[in-house]
DNA sequence: GATGTATTTTGACGTTGTAAAGATTGTAGG
DNA sequence: CCTACAATCTTTACAACGTCAAAATACATC
């Protein structure tokens, strides 16, 4: 009755997302073709298009995904962390966040735009909204609503063009980056909570 | 004498570098390839080769020239201001980087990796150094030198990543935009200054 | 079991970046 | 002057890409 119901293959739509993220994590980024993937899934060339309309939309489904399981590792950073208050929730969630991107770059380019070949997918649009409503949130319970929205916004520049900066390596090498980057979520509490 | 004397058109290389610029200027980067530029310029496909090893040393050596302009741009800033405070310049610095990312949006992309065809030339290493240094030297200038390299990174952060926010339109609709830039550059350098 | 629909393959088209070989143009030496 | 020579550009070719259309295959339902 399901018809998304196995006719060869077995549910090729997931198999190919997988592959994709496989691939994403194994090969450079350039390298990764929508041939490529569908080799990878043992399918040939065409294949894809029924599933996805076009590559763009196979790699905004997989950027979707990402932005699920990022959503996911934020949450859990803000609750298992021990101090509970606004700022320590804020900077745990910061250090997740700049985690996430490093040990996923090729699925958090995706994320954000730098692989230009990617489509803004529905649920792709729905759940980066999430993510940006968790944050908004986080900053929210520090600072009141009044301006949530500009100190969210600042929040995410900050970690996200460092996130940017280390993937493409223009941090420069005399900087200890670990160091660096806890000095980093400091400052951008502590400006968000100035006034 | 000079072996950089025109051959045949004149001076291919910088031909070949102005409808480059041209061609980030004028049309979505996904659509600047090689031949298009050389089409640009009204030579074969093949002619880049001589002047270029690659497409990325092409691209490398506009976002090289980015650099250049971008250098220049942020030194004007900081010493027209009114305000000669290091905060001032700072702030000034800031405005300046975010008009310029706004103004120039794939040459900027191009300087920051974006588009991953681009080679790190010597020139634009040499150039995206300098940059690196002016914007420490004027972060120095406000809290001296033992946190400059971490309070430069998190000033550039905050910058590059409001600039990639915008560029792809991850900005939620709901924020008036030239608020919230100034309210996140206040923000950033009261982040810089405390301690 | 036949029919119809969903899925996948095959083949083709126009595009890309790059490499090699040929043609063209300017420079320098006799 | 004009003959080599080297630098520059064009032509041609190749493998790979994303997408499309038609053919082939496998499944579901009647």
């Amino acid at each position: 009755m399901d018809p998304k119901k196995p006719y060869h293959t077995g549910d090729l739509r997931e198999k190919l997302l997988l592959a994709g993220e496989q691939a994403l994590a194994e090969i450079p980024v350039e390298a990764v073709s929508l041939r490529e993937i569908a080799r990878r899934a043992g399918v040939s060339h065409a294949a894809p298009k029924h599933h996805f309309g076009s590559m763009g939309d196979l790699l905004g489904e997989i950027a979707a995904r990402g932005f699920q399981k990022f959503v996911e590792t934020l949450d859990e950073a803000s609750k298992q962390t021990a101090v509970q208050s606004p700022e320590g929730r804020l900077m745990a969630m910061g250090w997740a966040y700049l985690r996430f991107a490093e040990a996923n770059p090729a699925i958090y380019a995706l994320m954000f735009g730098k692989v230009d070949r990617m489509a803004m997918t529905p649920s792709m649009v729905r759940w980066s909204m999430a993510a940006w409503a968790q944050l908004e949130g986080a900053v929210l319970a520090l600072i009141g609503p009044a301006r949530a929205g500009s100190g969210a916004l600042h929040v995410w520049s900050s970690v996200h063009g460092l996130s940017m900066l280390k993937a493409e390596r223009r941090v420069p090498p005399h900087l200890t980056l670990h160091a660096a980057e806890e000095n980093l979520l400091r400052m951008m509490v502590a400006g968000l909570s100035e006034h």
